[in-house]
DNA sequence: GTAGGGTTAG
């Protein structure tokens, strides 16, 4: 591991101080006292000033002041203006202290050059205090600053007061009161107040005049309301455009959903004849990777190395984000080679470049280290945006150790309590199922915010996760709900099958507004099939419009899952009918829906088509399925060869495949190989034992089974418990072996013992080889009486009637003879049986099952 | 002396 250290910050005007008392004060007159007049210096400064070098102007101050040629009020002004310009904060405040020590008496224009200074800088507690204390002196320049020094520091609220106060005070507030005060509306909470102002507004005609304030109504209506068609009409109402209203539309119809109008604005623009500068490629470059568009993005980029902006610090910024996300491969190199040729670096381009590492996966690696890079080379210090980066890159890696090593650095550094760490933290430990240390993170937030709320309804099991969003998110109007949310709790659903919690959600949704949203329809698709009700998985499909790549792959995945194995082929025709491109998961579902059932000419077909017609490169686990295909067909020898002839080496994944195929077809020889590939790879992999010791079992070699499970033993290896659930009344019943603690279980057993006299006499016979302990053929019998799923269906035939399906879920593969059972009970009793286990679903109906004994 | 545009967490 890398150990990682601090370095000591050091403050750009410390820097700048020492650069300049090195230098001499260039000052012609300097040998010659007699010339020093009043209004040379004065020159002198003014010149210093204007050209940035406070350092030296503020040396000529104090020349004046020491040959007693007291500089006057003008003299501070300039000074003062060039720290605004420049946001050189420690400048303004000596400049600030010398002015006190100066006994003049300070008048209106610079008292609001000194809050405009603190104002800009960030200290809005010293901006309020010269404010308040300035009495007659305000003017409606004071009241301007003031008003956009609380927006510009976020305090909206205050924003808003202060503009209503200046109107009662009796002052006509001008067009940066406006613009500042309707940039405080613009956020949802106050956007109503926004219209009120706008009403005030149209009265006085800035409007017609004024680009500024048409810039604020544009932020007004897109992020107050979402309107991106209002914002279009006051940019199409103004009288005046400049390049900065022309890049804000087109920065906001990017960030709100809309990169291709983005890039058609840009080009409108540059029709138009207005220049594009930084800024503009910046947000356009943004679209690009909005939009995933690579051509525009290198046309972009041949344009800024024209005009000379590819040196710029934001587009180069720009340059490496749109690289990153718009490569299709996910490789990061060309990212890297736009990094690597910018000259400079700041916090925002190492973040930039970290985070596309992080974000491409699989290169959390260099994500990590280019952060080592950028304390010690670049001696740049984090921010926020790096740390939600790199904590995100160590809940992909699993490492938690150095996922709490970073996150102390933010603590030290004090961006702990910022919103956007936490929530990161959160999630780190959501997906490494640290649920307490979640909910410890979620707790110590300061403000928690929806995405702090959907970090944890992710990682929460779904009853909790609906217990949080009933309890708390939807009563607090303050947090709202987005898609995030929705698509957490239906996943949420989906994974333990709760269809009835799954409806529920989908009620809600419909109240919401957010069913038309495509993420959340296509969520709704696999909540339903995941569920067991692929029907409703397919209406839903059916009745949406605009439907995607991932539309397309969750229903057919569906039809695949449920061993609809032609239907899921149909649906992929009229995909590419349709002209929606597939990706690799889209063929995942294709070959794994021709291996459900058993069609290996179609399979070879697709397997040839990946390449041949959409160039992409069969994956792992597009091999796998191959071998799934021919495995379960019983060619097992062709699947060994296929396995030797791949073009990378195959991972556990492709041997465990091969391996449940050698225990379908007992082949025993083959299946040894496999497993011992399997450890191998993955040596505390607990299904590689069992499943090679389920293969022995049924082979009846008791010794190498004892054998196994010994060596599972002196590894602490667990297999993963058995257990079955089906969901009553929105209620969730779960089950292991043997299970007696439910409370209904006399009842469950009772019914158990007389659904196996009734579907004996019409033939059932226990396949007692399912069990895997080497005991007398009567006890197999009740073993196997014990087995989860048999429990679970036990229960459902007795909470529910006819014509209901009984949903029943379990976490590892349904066992054969529980398989043939249900089939039995499914013709004695006349009811349908839907099992969803490890691999598939199974339809069971009239003693028969979807997936034809074949899974 | 007062205003506007670029990176971000699920």
């Amino acid at each position: 591991m890398i150990s990682l250290s601090l370095p000591t910050p050091v403050s750009p005007s410390t820097l700048q101080l020492n650069r300049h008392s090195s230098h001499k004060i260039p000052f012609p007159g300097r040998h010659n006292s007699t010339s020093i007049t009043f209004e040379s210096l004065k020159t002198q400064l003014i010149h210093h000033a204007d050209v940035g070098h406070i350092q030296e102007a503020v040396s000529t101050l104090d020349l004046m002041s020491r040959a007693n040629l007291t500089p006057d009020l003008t003299a501070y002004s300039v000074l003062l203006k060039s720290c605004i310009r420049t946001r050189n904060l420690d400048m303004g405040r000596l400049i600030h202290s010398k002015l006190t020590e100066s006994k003049l008496d300070l008048d209106t224009v610079v008292l609001n050059s000194l809050i405009s200074l603190y104002s800009k800088c960030g200290d809005w507690r010293k901006a309020e205090e010269i404010f308040s204390s300035m009495g007659e002196l305000r003017d409606f320049v004071s009241w301007s600053a003031m008003i956009s020094c609380y927006a510009s520091n976020g305090f909206n609220r205050e924003s808003i007061l202060m503009f209503f106060e200046m109107v009662k005070f009796g002052e006509r507030p001008n067009q940066y009161c406006f613009s500042a005060a309707i940039q405080a509306c613009s956020n949802s909470e106050y956007s109503r107040i926004g219209i009120v102002i706008f009403g005030f507004l149209l009265k006085t005609g800035y409007f017609e005049s004024d680009v500024c304030v048409g810039c604020a109504l544009i932020d007004l209506f897109t992020k107050g309301f979402d309107d991106l068609v209002s914002a279009r009409k006051v940019f199409d109402k103004m009288p005046e455009r400049n390049s900065v209203s022309w890049t804000q539309m087109i920065t906001r119809f990017s960030q709100m959903g809309s990169p291709r109008d983005a890039v058609d604005l840009f080009f409108n623009m540059v029709i138009s004849g207005f220049i594009p500068d930084r800024f503009t490629f910046s947000s356009c470059l943004s679209a690009c990777s909005e939009l995933g568009s690579l051509p525009i993005g290198q046309q972009l980029h041949s344009w800024v190395i024209k005009t000379g902006l590819c040196w710029d610090v934001c587009v180069g910024c720009s340059l490496v984000d749109m690289y990153a996300k718009c490569a299709s491969d996910g490789s990061m190199d060309n990212s890297r080679k736009a990094f690597d040729r910018m000259p400079n670096h700041n916090v925002m381009s190492w973040t930039t470049i970290i985070t596309g590492y992080v974000q491409n996966g699989g290169h959390e690696n260099e994500a990590i280290e280019l952060y080592y890079r950028m304390l010690t080379e670049g001696k740049v210090k984090p921010n926020h945006f790096t740390f939600a980066s790199l904590l995100k890159a160590c809940g992909n890696l699993f490492d938690l150790r150095l996922g709490q090593q970073i996150y102390g650095q933010s603590v030290k550094l004090g961006f702990s309590s910022v919103n956007c760490v936490g929530n990161s933290l959160i999630s780190m430990y959501t997906k490494n199922d640290r649920i307490v240390d979640a909910r410890k993170a979620f707790e110590f937030l300061f403000e928690k915010n929806l995405v702090s709320y959907n970090a944890l309804v992710d990682g929460l099991d779904s009853d909790e996760a609906f217990k949080l969003f009933n309890n708390q998110i939807e009563k607090n109007t303050n947090i709202g709900v987005d898609a995030f949310t929705f698509a957490s709790l239906l996943s949420g659903a989906a994974s333990i099958g709760a269809v009835g919690k799954g409806e529920q959600i989908h009620a809600r949704l419909l109240k919401s507004g957010f069913e038309s949203n495509l993420c959340i329809s296509n969520a709704l698709i696999s909540m339903y099939a995941r569920c067991g009700n692929i029907e409703a998985g397919f209406r839903v499909f059916n009745e949406m419009y605009g439907r995607n790549v991932i539309s397309w792959t969750s229903i057919i995945t569906g039809f695949a899952k449920h061993g609809f194995a032609k239907r899921a082929l149909e649906l992929f025709k009229c995909m590419l009918n349709s002209g929606i491109e597939p990706n690799e998961v889209t063929y995942v579902a294709v070959l794994s829906a021709c291996s459900h059932a058993g069609l290996i000419d179609e399979g070879w077909m697709y397997f040839n088509l990946m390449y041949k017609a959409h160039r992409i490169r069969p994956r792992m686990e597009h091999y796998a399925c191959m071998v799934d295909i021919l495995g379960r067909s019983g060619f097992l020898d062709r699947a060994m060869l296929f396995i030797e002839s791949m073009p990378f080496t195959a991972n556990a994944l492709v041997w465990r495949t091969l391996l449940s195929a050698c225990r379908i077809h007992n082949n025993t020889e083959l299946g040894k190989k496999a497993a011992e590939m399997i450890i191998e790879r993955d040596p505390n992999d607990p299904t590689a034992y069992v499943l090679l010791s389920n293969l022995y079992a049924s082979a009846g070699q008791w010794e190498n089974v004892a054998k196994i499970r010994r060596g599972m033993k002196e590894r602490s290896l667990v297999k993963e418990a058995g257990c079955s659930w089906i969901e009553i009344e929105n209620k969730v019943h779960k089950f292991y072996v043997g299970d007696t603690k439910h409370p209904e279980a006399r009842h469950i057993y009772k019914e158990l013992d007389e659904l196996v006299v009734r579907i004996k006499e019409k033939g059932y016979v226990p396949a007692t080889n399912f069990v895997l302990h080497e005991v007398e053929e009567e006890l197999k019998e009740q073993y196997l009486f014990q087995h989860s799923e048999k429990i679970a269906l036990a229960y459902g035939l007795i909470s529910t009637r006819n014509p209901k399906p009984i949903r029943i879920f379990k976490n590892l593969r349904v066992c054969g003879d529980c398989h043939n059972m249900m089939k039995y009970v499914s013709a004695a009793t006349g009811r349908e049986i839907v099992v969803r286990d490890s691999n598939r679903f199974h339809h069971i109906k009239d003693g028969m099952c979807s997936c034809n004994d074949y899974w």
